[in-house]
DNA sequence: TCCTAGTTAATAACTAGTTAGTTGCAAGCG
DNA sequence: CGCTTGCAACTAACTAGTTATTAACTAGGA
């Protein structure tokens, strides 16, 4: 096999994204992203330092490339929401990444997320300066809600996954049509 | 210490709920658990068989608990959505534990959750023939993105819970105002 | 020849699970 | 009552296997 370190860095990174959206952070294997790399055990060590950088270098790197994907549009919540629905779909193990950085990662502060939230909640907030979007709700509560909405489909217990689900297209439709109930005009 | 068998498997289900709950599966330690019950380990093996039985019973029993505490009412959604939240709130730890259990056990069928589930489904879907409640979405549709929102506030990543969030009060408000928008008349 | 990518094998620490017992309690019996 | 016998609750120490991590080594390329 030729020599290249990049080339291993990048095949221990994918065998790596795969193994902690499997398993978690407490539950991946060094030998099994090793073995599947496939790379030497000690190369991880030498490239990423240990299992919770690697881990952390792996969130950061493929859930930042994410977050940029998918361009937000406050004055069009629903079909910034639609969008959002399908990168999840595209790429459900980005999810699992993210929802086990939650569990695992409590007091986790990544800058590039942070940014990326202030820069929704303050476009938001212009929107409804000028009158675009309803102002029944917070920017921080609109985020929250649409957010919810989007990842909906993903929020199944076991249980309720394996129930018959509506197909692909009918599933983006009851999102982007539920984040348009909830920003219209006030409706009392 | 008075000798009660009773007593310690409870101890063990309080100190096993902590454990998962922060941990997960796979980062729980049964010894942990064992000093902080306290009981002995070897009390956790006669008992509960394994750390994956053990789980499994806390799981089961607190989970199912929990949705029983919460009555489900089709014909008010909006109602049923804030009760839920009330409940999240007062027992967030049940909503990891939930959330562990869709990350690490994937294929779970617990037929408890599936009758619940059934049940609720039903309901809607008479509520729906009882022109008592939206047929805008099917019945799966409409529990798929309720109890999205009736969890949205724990969906923050570590970032998004860092920033200042509205009184729980206001939250309250948040949800059950989403759901009602969401399950309004047509709205075209 | 020197530097870096990659390999091999070892190790120290940890973990789930077990084993071989000890302790307290109560029923049975004289 | 006093004694003992059976039994379940409980314990401490251990084991077999796993895991993250590293040190010592080999080889390829400039």
């Amino acid at each position: 096999m030729v020599r290249d370190s990049d080339a291993t860095r990048a095949r221990i990174l994918d065998a790596a994204e795969a193994e902690f959206a499997a398993y978690g952070i407490a539950g991946a294997r060094v030998d099994r992203i090793a073995e599947n790399a496939p790379a030497n055990k000690a190369l991880i060590y030498k490239h990423f330092g240990s299992k919770d950088e690697l881990f952390d270098t792996v969130f950061a790197q493929r859930v930042l490339a994410f977050v940029d994907k998918v361009d937000f549009d406050a004055t069009d919540l629903p079909a910034y929401a639609g969008r959002g629905f399908d990168l999840y779909e595209a790429n459900p193990t980005t999810l699992r990444l993210t929802t086990w950085y939650q569990l695992e990662r409590p007091h986790g502060q990544l800058e590039a997320i942070k940014a990326s939230n202030a820069a929704k909640l303050n476009a938001i907030k212009e929107a409804q300066d000028a009158g675009l979007l309803t102002s029944a709700y917070t920017p921080l509560e609109l985020l929250t809600e649409v957010r919810a909405l989007m990842m909906s489909w993903h929020l199944h217990t076991p249980e309720l996954a394996m129930v018959r689900q509506p197909a692909r297209a009918r599933r983006r439709e009851v999102v982007v049509e539920s984040v348009r109930r909830l920003v219209q005009g006030d409706s009392h």
